[in-house]
DNA sequence: GTTTAAGATTACTAACTGCTAATAAAATAT
DNA sequence: ATATTTTATTAGCAGTTAGTAATCTTAAAC
C-alpha cells in the first residue's frame, strides 16, 4: 500500500497541498461521473481512507473556498475548485501523452506515474510540454485534456453496452483507466481508435461478442462493455 | 518563500519522504562540496530551516542506516545514504536535460523545476527518460549524470579563477546553478562549452578581464571566477 | 584552566494528515 | 411514527516535519 502526501505551504495564493489536490481531483471526477452532490464515503472510497479524516479536510477546503459543504449533506465544488480541479485533470493528462508518445509506455501503465507528476507547480512547464507534445487534445485513454483556462469537452457519447446487434462503432475512450483493465483491453485486443462490431448479445449475462477490426472475434462481459466508450 | 514536502509512506524498503530526499542530497553535496563531516547548522542554512529541525531528522536518518551520526560531531553518509543520493542527484540532472533539451528551458530556469521532479517514483520512467535524451552524461551545468548503479565521474578540472594570463579554457561547468548567477553570466556571454581566455589579472580585488570565443571582452569578478570550472 | 562564544541538542508546541471510537443526523423499514 | 440502519461528524490521539526557547557540548579566548 503506497500513500503519497505532498505538503506545499506556500504563500502563493492558489496553491494546494498535495493531499487536497488529490481531493479536488476525486471530488470532480465524481461529481462528472453523475453525482450531484459527492458524499463523504464515496470519497473515503477513492482516496482509500477513511471517512473521518474525509470530514476533516471537507471542512478545510470549505474554508478555503474551493467546495460547498453543508454538513451531512455532501459537497459540490466551488467555481474557483472546477478550475483548480480542471488544471490538475490537464496536467494529469498531459503527461500522459508523454509517457505513452515520448517514452513508449503503454496505456495501462502511465496512470500512476501522472498520478505523481500532476502535482508539479509550475504553469511555464505545463506550456512548455503542451507545445512539445503538439498541443494534444485527448489523453492514451481518450479523455479530453482541459485547455489552459480549463474548458473541456465533455459529453461522452455512448458506451459499448448500448451497441445493437451488427452496429459498428470506433473506440474512442474508456471509463476506467485502472492498468487491470488496460491489460485486459489489450489481451483481448481491444485500443483506442479500434473498430468494433456486435455480432451477438448474450441475454443471460449481457455479455458482448464483437468483431475488432473486422477481424477477429471475442466476447467481452457487461462490466467491460459498460467502460468502453464508442463514438456515435 | 516555499516550502515542499512530500510524504512517502511507504512499505517499500528504500524509499524515504521528499523532506528525507532533500536532506540526503544535501548532506551529500556538502560532502562533495569538501566538507569532511557535514555539520548541522550547513545543513540548516542550505535547506531554509532551523538547526533543531535538523537534529530531529538527522537522528531519523541515522535509525534509518542513511547516515553515520555522532552528536555533536557532524555526519556522513554510509554507502546506501550515498547510492540514495546519488539516485536522487541522477533523476534531477536528467530531468534538467530534458528541460533544457527538450522544452527549450535555459540553464537558468530548470533548477526549481527539477527539483520536484526529482522525486518522482518510477524507476523505469527513469530508464525510459534517460534512453529518450540519448544516454547524456552530463547536465546543462556540465554536472556529470550518475549512472543507475551509482557511479559518477568526479574531478572536476581548474577554476576560471586559476587560469593564467594569457591562458585559455573551455567552460565546462558551473560550481553555482543558483538563477542568479546563470543569468549573470547569461548577461556577460559566458555559456556552456565558451572558450575563454585570461587577458588581465586585476590585483586589487583578483577580478579577471576574459575574452569569450576570441571575441568580446568582459570583467568578471573572483567571486565569478571561482563559479566556473574550464577543462585543463 | 576558567570563561566565553559558537554550535548542537532537547523539550515543548504547532500545523497537516490520518486513524479509532463515540456520537449525531438522515434515510429506511416496519 | 418509531425503530433501525446507514452515513457523517466530532473528539482525541498519533506520526511527520518545523519552529522557539532553554540547555548542553565543544571550541576558542584570555
Amino acid at each position: 500500500m503506497i500513500a503519497h502526501q505532498l505538503l506545499l505551504t506556500d504563500n502563493r495564493r492558489n496553491v494546494h497541498s498535495y493531499t487536497e489536490e488529490n481531493y479536488i481531483k476525486t471530488i470532480y471526477k465524481l461529481s462528472a461521473d453523475g453525482a450531484e452532490v459527492v458524499n463523504t464515503n464515496s470519497i473515503a472510497e477513492v482516496l482509500q481512507t477513511k471517512a473521518a479524516s474525509v470530514s476533516d479536510m471537507l471542512k478545510k477546503l470549505s474554508n478555503k473556498n474551493i467546495i460547498h459543504y453543508v454538513k451531512y449533506r455532501g459537497v459540490t465544488l466551488t467555481s474557483e475548485g472546477q478550475i483548480k480541479a480542471l488544471q490538475i485533470i490537464r496536467k494529469h493528462r498531459l503527461w500522459e501523452v508523454f509517457l505513452v508518445n515520448k517514452l513508449n509506455f503503454s496505456w495501462d501503465e502511465v496512470h500512476d506515474i501522472a498520478e505523481q507528476m500532476e502535482h508539479i507547480q509550475s504553469p511555464l512547464l505545463i506550456k512548455r510540454l503542451d507545445e512539445f507534445l503538439g498541443y494534444p487534445t485527448q489523453d492514451p485513454h481518450g479523455d479530453p485534456i482541459p485547455t489552459e483556462t480549463g474548458e473541456i469537452k465533455h459529453g461522452r457519447q455512448r458506451l459499448a453496452a448500448e451497441l445493437e446487434i451488427n452496429e459498428s462503432g470506433v473506440v474512442v475512450g474508456v471509463r476506467d483507466t485502472k492498468p487491470s483493465f488496460l491489460q485486459h483491453l489489450n489481451k483481448l485486443g481491444i485500443f483506442l481508435g479500434a473498430q468494433i462490431k456486435v455480432k451477438e448479445k448474450v441475454e443471460y449475462d449481457k455479455s458482448l461478442e464483437v468483431s475488432i477490426e473486422d477481424n477477429k472475434s471475442v466476447l467481452i462481459s457487461a462490466e467491460v462493455s459498460k467502460n468502453i466508450y464508442v463514438s456515435a
